[in-house]
DNA sequence: CGGGCCGGTTGATCTAGGTCAAGGCCGGGT
DNA sequence: ACCCGGCCTTGACCTAGATCAACCGGCCCG
């Protein structure tokens, strides 16, 4: 059962993006699951149809699909407090491309697409709610590419410092690093210089 | 007034998204509005609320925004025959990060977002295909973004030619490169080099 | 307790790609 | 017809960041 902690914290998160009067929350509560991955476990596979959106409210994730030659190509992360889901998955009711790992002990707090939709059809706010988190996803997503395609390494990593430093506490250096698309020696040496002044 | 070669072309577009019967594509059809804007006009301005979705039947669009120090940071390209909006402001109602150039003379057949609003309300089919096409604008990010995290330049730029070699025909090489996030000099010598074998 | 392992750091090199600069090729304006 | 200004290309150089490799500290596990 999660605690209240995780649900406050749930509501909080949610109501951010849009307002919710009590009754939006008790509908919305009534349905929230939760679940609970230790680290190493997948939320979700590649193929996999996504059935979960919700708030993390304990620990980290790492989504990341696989290349053909192999390795391994992280493209998102996720820490408490963040709302999560394979928005394209779970929309469409397709076979997500990507994996969704726990990077440590995981709870998240979240509604299944089917009762998203019942929600959505009796509280309007609820459906504002949920195009919320696809245009917040993709605001997030847009401005981490400009900034790929057109900063150097040590801008990237003060921009990730000013907008998520959450990743940089929350997320192990490796990982932060495959996010920024940089080598773990790199941002190492990025942190020492920023460490001086 | 649109020739109706621009409207089979829209309308294929249209339907490759998602299926649409005859009717549906009346209603759209009855609502299609035209829109053309010689090279270098503009589409959007930064702080403008983008009020258009539709199928650009000519020419080819740059979407960039400007950065604190004033240059210019091409995030997407547009091609004829590509769904053309910015889904963010279009959606949320809010102004716009972005401009959007017209890179060469361009035409454009959309629908307001007024128009779309009530189409949806009368024919799911339609709020379907809206649905899909910030799903398909979504994926196309995504996938743009991990080639960006991850791939040299030479191998973003193969997959480019992959997955959309209308760019590097129909667009100025320069704005490839920029959206590429590599010089223009720099996509020069990797398209020498292709040449060779 | 000792050994292996993983994550992070640091140093020494190597290289992809950026920068600077020059030259050729249009296309548009006088 | 000419010139001028963009665009593309090419060459010579130079830096950001990758790669290779050694080392350290904590953690798990026998």
């Amino acid at each position: 059962m999660a605690n209240t902690t995780s649900r406050d914290l749930t509501r909080e998160v949610l109501a951010a993006l849009s307002p919710l009067d009590a009754e939006d929350w008790h509908a919305i509560d009534d349905c929230l699951r939760i679940r609970r991955v230790p680290a190493g476990g997948f939320l979700l596979r590649q193929g996999d149809v996504c059935d979960y959106l919700g708030v993390l409210t304990r620990g980290a994730l790492r989504t990341y699909n696989v290349s053909y030659t192999g390795e391994e190509r992280t493209g998102w992360l996720t820490v408490r407090g963040m709302v999560s889901t394979e928005v394209l998955s779970f929309y469409s009711r397709e076979p997500s491309l990507e994996f969704v790992e726990a990077a440590r002990d995981t709870e998240l707090l979240y509604l299944t697409h089917a009762d998203l939709e019942a929600l959505s059809l009796a509280r309007p706010a609820v459906e504002r709610l949920a195009r919320r988190v696809a245009e917040h996803i993709l605001t997030d997503l847009k401005g981490h590419l400009l900034s790929h395609i057109h900063d150097p390494a040590p801008e990237r990593y003060a921009r990730l410092l000013r907008v998520r430093p959450e990743f940089v506490e929350q997320v192990p250096l490796k990982d932060v690093a495959s996010f920024l698309g940089i080598d773990p020696s790199t941002l190492s040496r990025i942190r020492a210089l920023g460490r001086l002044d």
